[in-house]
DNA sequence: CGGCTCTTTGACCCGACTCAACGCTCGTGG
DNA sequence: CCACGAGCGTTGAGTCGGGTCAAAGAGCCG
């Protein structure tokens, strides 16, 4: 949604939000292109921060840019609207993940989501996506402590689902990996009905 | 946003709803006057089911009829898509709440949520609200099982932070109750800037 | 080489879960 | 009018997933 005017793409483009209450909860992780804080539009208050994970290439928008794309453009309003909607579709995934899966399906699933929006956005070579996120950002993603993000990455890799080494995060056995995390894609679907 | 227009009000207006991987978890829960599913106008896949907690009057507002007021009513338009904003809002709350807060100040950060929402559309009486909500499905809201949801009931009870017979509930102490949840209520504020 | 950040490992602990039973209340049917 | 379920709340005992604390590798950069 966000073109890049200048600067470097970034290596992977990779951005989070963090709420900090003592300890830290990111609450999205975005891809490039992926068009951030667009809620900030309509919603004063702005709840958390963003931290790039990596150096990023940025556009901004400017607030009267979409005011004016709001009276004027219904059709591109919508889109919009529905890229906020999306997020939110991902919120509530993430939920329930955090609440009903355990710390071991509960990667599994953001490996899985992970995955499939860098492939979406050409980021993947093969099975091999760039990911630059270290284990105590991956726990302030999933609530868990660094240790255990340690442990749980190697079950996974143990079993054979993921090699993560580095940045390089290769998916060995998709079926397996979206069992294990009970991923279901539908969530991420971009496809509308042509509003 | 929608107003009744048959039917009898609900005892207390609350919808919930939910995803079932298994277990299910409840993802939202809706107090009366809340816009329901609004994201489904634009969100194609129906990541989710509806489920009643009390007898309900339902507005329903045809897809036709959003699609007429995103052509042609740009504030409107904002307001409907700051509506869906703020439901991100909660769930970016209620993420940070599940993944960095103990059971104990999770169910009280619900609680103070719960109870400030009501109170916005009249639902208060005094610092007691009705909440027809079982020990189970508040369980399934905060990914605890029903046994300890009774347990951490109970220490806010024997705390003097709240009282919870019945359906009624009434915040005792409120200022101790929203420093256990570490709540603040910014995310819920309806203002926005006038857009 | 030294220092930094990140990953890994081990030992121990505790919050929350499970299983299982019991009690209470209310609605329904005999 | 009582008996019986059904649903919900409560309690206890035992278990376990994940947290905490602490220290040791492993890259990486200046």
């Amino acid at each position: 949604m966000s073109a890049a005017k200048n600067g470097v793409w970034p290596r992977t483009g990779l951005l989070l939000k963090i709420v900090s209450n003592g300890r830290r909860q990111i609450s999205a992780l975005h891809v490039a292109g992926d068009f951030l804080d667009l809620h900030s539009f309509l919603l004063k208050t702005m709840d958390h921060g963003v931290l790039a994970l990596t150096t990023c290439r940025i556009a901004a928008v400017p607030h009267a840019t979409l005011e004016k794309i709001t009276n004027e453009y219904p059709h591109l309003t919508r889109m919009l609207w529905l890229n906020t909607l999306i997020d939110g579709a991902i919120h509530r995934e993430w939920l329930t993940a955090m609440g009903r899966l355990s710390a071991t399906a509960h990667m599994a699933h953001l490996i899985c989501e992970l995955y499939l929006r860098l492939k979406a956005v050409g980021r993947a070579e093969g099975e091999t996506v760039q990911l630059p996120i270290t284990q105590a950002e991956l726990g302030d993603t999933l609530g868990l402590s660094t240790v255990h993000v340690n442990r749980v990455l190697q079950e996974l890799r143990k079993e054979g689902l993921i090699r993560f080494q580095g940045d390089a995060l290769t998916i060995l056995d998709w079926e397996r990996l979206t069992k294990v995390g009970e991923f279901t894609s539908t969530y991420l679907s971009l496809q509308n009905e042509d509003r």
